[in-house]
RNA sequence: GGGCGAGUGGCGGAAUGGUAUACGCACAACACUUAAAAUGUUGCGGGCUUUGCCCAUGAGGGUUCGACUCCCUCCUCGCCCACCA
């Protein structure tokens, strides 16, 4: 019979559904393992062979697990709120609602297609009003604990979208999603205050096993930094500044300030040049954020003339300026200048003559590799001259505070402000808090009342959900308001405190609010009284192993690490950190190396690589293609490979010749040996080598006479069958088992079995390889150099020489130094 | 500018201190075939004076009996952040 992968497949899929093979059961006795992948959006454009790949991993690994006897929960969803549904929406004229549903559809479909082994019971869909009563319901308590709070902003604004935009979601100030250049507008947004966690985000990485990169990149995104702030006087106005080098301040020869900055305006009568100053903060105005970037090499500024700050230190007369790369909302909105010891204020005083004053010397003790190289190169002095010394030293020309190290003078320094009350230490972030509101329809209505008479209520938990209303009319609107605006039978509500007239917020979440919490529901996707029971979570939380794409970084992953510690603060999770383990995919480019987009029109459509060649090929061959974290181009050509290795499969264990013999001594020590390396890589994610020592093992049993028993062919099956399940499933069938294959156990390999009794001991000199010789694998050193020695081979090569040393490893090689 | 990572055949890659180029693709020859596809067999880094030897893992240096692997310098590419004081 011919390897007929539609009709297998069909037939398996459709036999595990009714089996109810993948369904997670709760307390189960058996250990549980919650494994996770990052639930799709249904976009218009189907399943992308992306999403195969990470999900065909990952549901390896749960089938595994199964096999391994573990309780497994590998669920999936749909985050369907956001803006492409909505856009698609507005182009035709399909409601939103009819939109999500008719792509979920197609999803699930394609889902199904590849024989994932999710748990289907437990689907969930973030546009679903049972599961966003629950995400307003998170919103409330945020709200009511102060973290939830409005605050009129700039926003970015998107002309073409017509949406306000999250700073993450500004690249290189244009609109992530339609690339037009972007604006500032003043709003009125919510916003959560994800900064008063951000200690925690950064301390309790030390809980979860994330690859080192990852945490990297939330460290620096919540770019923490501990300094102090110093207070300057200004005339009467104190001018607070923040600086990481206090210990630089005797070096302090300007000062800067954002063109934005309060005292600009304070000082007004008092700068003599004001006209000047006036129009460099009016052509700074007008500079788009981008403009302003792009000045970055550029620094341009103004001084404030006939104005001066006092050094607290020494009460010397400091210049004032004003510059744009000084950023408002950061550090006060002011910095100072200390040209000799840092880089940026080297420059800029350099091109407006503003002294240049040496306050630290590099010290006796060297602490970075960076200046042993420089001391080493000698020219200390002419590194001094030729550009600023930015590293720690020893303090001179600091008054009482010379001949310190840097590091005990900024301890000392900022002690001395704190007695006299000029300054204090200070930690300062750039991570911003979060802006949680959108102006548009297809989101959750923030679930807040604007009251006349009581300003800001909550929504009643009990009159949970505020359902998104079903609107013919819901394009964005010119002012920026949400198009929730328009229905005024909604808007108009009586207010839940007092009765009396009030009006909904007409702003919805944004589209990461459904995904912050969406791991928690998959635990008890059907309860109506709470988000989850306890006691389920308690079971299932944390995530075992989660995995998803690395744009999802510093946004979704840290998101959805804050609000999970909001909810283990107020009680409703059972531990700190949502994931134990996290893995990334690497992306599945085009044959050209590029994005797939369909603009390039390069596309891969999985729906017909699995129409043409099953999706136990697809599967395999996006396991294979590559290291599973790194981007790798597609090749339908590679594919044929896989599509030939799982034929030669069908047509070995069709082949009654090869089966049902005693098996051979070869194969056996290779069997063992591929399943002891198929269950270490799969754990480890190595699934190209997973396949590739597959390989091999097929290779080896076609060859000469080799055979294997009924016992062991099973044996190599069921390592197969969480990678291939169909074809895998199939031959275990016709090998006369009733049971399915993925009801048995995970096979264990022999330790002994695999160990070779004799070995080709490598014969080196000098390092190079010039024999081998077939011997027992634990013949000792005393045996092996007898052996070498009296070989002629190696007697010629030696050539009489005199033997300096013999390194001996055993069981694999012998080196002769001569 | 900062952080992280990578550089190995024609291509995807394997080997993380011990036989470099496993496995797969592409290519070539042969077999089967009227023919093609499929399948099978063989070959496939470069060079040479070819039972064998020499060279080669971005470049150069170092550590080591031994380096793709560890260390230093440089080059190139990718990703993320970026005037953060």
């Amino acid at each position: 019979m011919d390897y007929n992968p539609q009709e297998i497949e069909k037939k398996w899929q459709e036999r595990w559904e009714k089996l109810g093979l993948y369904q997670a059961t709760d307390f189960d006795k058996k250990p549980k393992q919650y494994i996770l992948v990052e639930f799709p959006y249904p976009s218009g454009d189907g399943l992308h062979v992306g999403h195969a790949r990470s999900y065909s991993a990952l549901d390896t690994i749960a089938r595994k697990r199964r096999m391994q006897g573990y309780d497994v929960l590998f669920p999936i969803g749909y985050d369907a709120f956001g803006l492409p549904t909505e856009n698609y929406a507005i182009k035709t004229g399909i409601h939103p609602i009819e939109v999500t549903k008719k792509n979920t559809v197609i999803f699930r479909e394609q889902l199904k297609s590849l024989g994932l082994s999710f748990d289907w019971s437990r689907e969930i869909n973030t546009t679903d009003p049972s599961y966003y009563k629950w995400t307003q319901w998170i919103f409330l308590q945020f709200f009511k604990k102060g973290l939830a709070y409005q605050q009129e902003m700039p926003i970015n604004w998107c002309p073409s979208c017509k949406i306000g935009l999250a700073n993450e979601e500004v690249v290189n100030g244009k609109c992530e999603r339609c690339g037009a250049q972007t604006e500032k507008r003043n709003k009125k947004q919510w916003l959560l205050k994800i900064t008063a966690y951000a200690d925690r985000l950064i301390d309790d990485l030390k809980l979860v096993d994330f690859p080192e990169r990852i945490k990297n990149q939330q460290i620096n995104w919540i770019g923490k930094s501990e300094g102090t702030n110093i207070k300057f006087k200004i005339g009467n106005n104190d001018l607070e500044v923040f600086t990481t080098r206090i210990d630089t301040i005797f070096g302090v020869t300007a000062l800067v300030l954002a063109p934005e900055h309060e005292l600009v305006q304070t000082q007004k009568l008092n700068i003599k040049n004001w006209d000047e100053v006036e129009d460099y903060i009016n052509k700074s105005k007008q500079k788009s954020e981008i403009e302003r970037m792009d000045f970055a090499k550029e620094k341009t500024g103004v001084e404030l003339k006939g104005v001066y700050a006092i050094n607290p230190l020494n009460d010397e007369k400091i210049p004032i300026w004003i510059g744009d790369y000084v950023i408002a909302t950061y550090g006060g909105g002011a910095v100072m200048v200390v040209p000799a010891h840092d880089e940026r204020d080297y420059e800029f005083a350099k091109k407006y003559g503003i002294e240049i004053r040496e306050v630290i010397r590099p010290g006796e003790k060297v602490p970075t590799l960076r200046q042993q190289s420089e001391v080493r190169d000698s020219d200390i002095r002419q590194e001094r001259i030729v550009g600023a010394y930015i590293e720690y030293g020893k303090l001179v020309n600091s008054g009482e505070f010379n001949g310190l190290d840097s590091e005990k003078a900024i301890k000392k320094i900022t002690k001395w402000l704190e007695k006299k009350k000029l300054g204090k230490k200070q930690i300062n972030y750039h991570l911003r808090d979060w802006v949680f509101t959108r102006q548009h329809y297809w989101g959750e209505p923030i679930p807040i009342v604007h009251c006349e008479k009581c300003g800001v209520v909550p929504v009643n938990e009990k009159d949970l959900p505020v359902e998104l209303p079903y609107v013919e009319k819901y394009e964005p609107t010119e002012t920026g308001e949400s198009p929730l605006s328009m229905i005024n039978e909604w808007v108009n509500v009586k207010c839940p405190k007092c009765g009396g007239r009030a009006k909904r917020e007409t702003d919805t979440m944004p589209n990461w609010a459904g995904s912050n919490w969406y791991f928690l529901r998959y635990c008890d996707p059907n309860n109506d009284k709470e988000l989850a029971d306890m006691k389920k979570l308690k079971y299932w939380m944390p995530v075992d192993l989660y995995n998803g794409g690395m744009e999802h970084v510093t946004l979704h992953l840290l998101y959805s690490r804050f609000v999970y510690k909001f909810l283990y603060d107020i009680g409703v999770v059972p531990e700190p950190e949502p994931y134990k383990r996290r893995c990334a995919h690497g992306m599945v480019l085009a044959s050209d190396g590029q994005k797939m987009s369909k603009s390039r029109g390069n596309v891969i459509n999985p729906d017909e690589i699995i129409k043409k060649y099953g999706a136990d090929t697809v599967r395999l061959y996006e396991m294979f293609m590559g290291p599973y974290e790194d981007a790798i181009a597609w090749s339908t050509e590679s594919l044929e490979g896989c599509a030939r290795f799982l034929r030669k499969i069908w047509n070995i264990y069709d082949n009654t010749e090869k089966i049902d013999k005693e098996t051979t001594k070869e194969l056996i020590q290779k069997l063992h040996y591929t399943v002891k390396k198929v269950s270490d890589d799969i754990d480890n994610m190595k699934f190209n080598t997973v396949i590739s020592s597959m390989m091999e093992f097929i290779n080896t049993w076609n060859e000469k006479n080799n055979v294997l028993s009924r016992k062991d062919a099973e044996y190599f099956l069921k390592i197969l069958a969480p990678l291939a399940p169909h074809i895998t499933e199939e031959l275990w069938e016709t090998l006369g088992n009733k049971k399915s294959i993925f009801e048995t156990e995970w096979p264990k390999y022999d330790e002994k079995l695999i160990k070779k009794d004799k070995i080709d001991l490598i014969v080196q000199i000098n390092g190079k390889v010039r024999d081998k010789i077939n011997v027992n694998v634990d013949i000792s050193e005393k045996e092996a150099k007898e052996l070498v020695l009296s070989s002629d081979k190696i007697k010629s090569w030696l050539n009489n020489q005199e033997l300096k040393k013999i390194i001996f490893v055993k069981g694999k090689l012998i080196n002769i130094v001569i």
